[in-house]
DNA sequence: GCATTGACTAGGG
DNA sequence: GCCCTAGCCAATG
């Protein structure tokens, strides 16, 4: 396990109930802004029960994939208190879980 | 160490 | 709105 990808399962861990994060922003939460495709490529094969990986998103809101169970990341989503029309999440920027990197490892700060 | 792949992102057609 | 392209990064062979 590298140290990013702990990094980023340690991100995942501490998005709240009812928000979701990007893939950039996890990313740049885990040190490496930009690396949103290496995020995305780290819970394709990371689906710990740990780690709320259906919390993780695409940019703009869009759901992303889910192993190819988008579905069930829907479902999920919704059992979150989370509205999705289609393939993009309602009041997106208000369950829009934003915090700082120096602030989002180390200290769980829900909003 | 290089080449390929992939739950990504932004921009253009 | 969708499809394609280029840039990006980490994991894997």
């Amino acid at each position: 396990m590298s140290p990013f990808s702990a990094r980023v399962l340690a991100v995942v861990r501490r998005i709240p109930p009812g928000r979701v994060a990007t893939y950039g922003d996890v990313a740049a939460m885990a040190g490496r802004p930009g690396a949103s495709r290496a995020v995305g490529n780290i819970m394709r094969g990371c689906l710990h029960a740990d780690v709320p990986c259906h919390r993780v998103i695409a940019a703009g809101g869009r759901l992303g994939g889910y192993a190819g169970n988008v579905p069930l990341k829907r479902a999920l989503l919704a059992a979150e208190g989370l509205t999705v029309v289609g393939r993009r999440i309602r009041h997106w920027e208000r369950i829009h879980w934003k915090t700082r990197a120096s602030n989002a490892v180390g200290r769980a700060n829900n909003r």
